[in-house]
DNA sequence: TGAATGAATTGCACATCGTGCAGTCACTTT
DNA sequence: AAAGTGACTGCACGATGTGCAATTCATTCA
């Protein structure tokens, strides 16, 4: 899909992106991202604090926020799937293969969620970044105008809202829940109801 | 459904809150929340920077946060709904009647969102502190667990879920769709997949 | 009525945040 | 080899958010 040589810059700045998001994610989860200062990242990852700003716009993004790089990944990933696919059912593919990628950062993130349940918040409004993506691509798959039917940002709200709620309860649950069957689960039971809209002239709408 | 004399000190506190919100949202919707100090807000209200801050926990809060106070008239509000009414439904009803009563409000809200659009991702997620109070209403309704069962946190996350694509698709839209029916026909799309599940005995959940 | 209580507001101090700017150095390109 | 580009750095500064002690005033209780 992709594949560039990588200069040695680019190298270094990824590590450097790396190192940063590492150590946020280690110390959030450790203490809580409320009692780490942007100076002890920065000083973790052995960088200034200046640089920590030119990587991140702010130490919960550092762990929380996806950068414009997987946004373009989830967007090529929704965009390759079969054209006669469900959009829901697209969505469910895409969504529970980019919350397997980054399976190894997900412990640490959770960790620090609980130590600071307004990162959840934050967490979500990231999604909401995300979706504004996947519903360009909803609109493509459909052919329908975002500006004129609701039905687009609709299937994808209701996607990051079965993910939101699938999270939510198996937080509560303390483990006993998975969170990705419950993904599942729920949005088989919202599939029937978001099929698309047919078109005007009667046409299938994807 | 209260009636509460509410002592001259009561009402000044309420007049100090009420300036500061109003203030915020002035200036949030002419020159953009980002643009705006807590001071300018607070000198508007003709109270000290500190005392804003004992109001609101940031400017943001101010202008789109919601109050502990409203959190609780609309967990009465569901609390009183028809025991047989189903619970989209009756989150449906809930959530217009509060998209209703502040309706002064949300014309500089919306602006102020217009000038900064990581507003709206603040009100989200001020949504999900709603939500869990919300879910907690529907759990008891429904005599469902929802540390066992998802559905709660499900109806809600979607009943959300649509309150917010119909604010995005009215808002890409300029004024071409009207939120609170887009809202309505969003849910009524949805009420069939959400129909609460069936007890273990066999009797219904609602 | 008069004293005690407690809540709202205030100024002050302080740690932290986030950003603009200019400079250095390493890598890349021509 | 020279010019150019981009990552990193220190510095300065306005703004944020919070703890603390003092003041004022509504409320309550003796």
């Amino acid at each position: 899909m992709e594949a560039e040589p990588l200069g040695r810059r680019e190298r270094k700045r990824l590590a450097t992106h790396h190192a940063l998001r590492t150590a946020a994610l280690q110390l959030g989860a450790e203490r809580g991202i409320r009692d780490v200062t942007v100076e002890e990242i920065a000083t973790a990852a052995d960088v200034s604090v200046r640089t920590f700003y030119d990587h991140f716009p702010s130490k919960e993004d550092a762990i929380i926020g996806f950068d414009a790089w997987r946004v373009g990944q989830l967007r090529d990933a929704l965009a390759s799937r079969p054209p006669d696919e469900a959009p829901l059912e697209a969505l469910r593919v895409v969504m529970a293969q980019f919350f397997h990628e980054s399976s190894d950062e997900w412990p640490l993130r959770m960790r620090a969620i609980n130590a600071d349940p307004a990162l959840m918040g934050r967490m979500f409004v990231s999604f909401i970044a995300y979706e504004r993506t996947l519903v360009e691509v909803i609109e493509q798959r459909t052919g329908l105008d975002g500006e004129r039917d609701p039905y687009p940002a609709l299937v994808t709200a209701v996607a990051t809202a079965a993910f939101r709620a699938s999270m939510t309860t198996a937080r509560a649950s303390g483990g006993g829940l998975d969170p990705a069957a419950t993904f599942d689960a729920a949005i088989a039971r919202l599939s029937d109801a978001l099929r698309p809209p047919a078109h005007e002239d009667g046409r299938a709408a994807c």
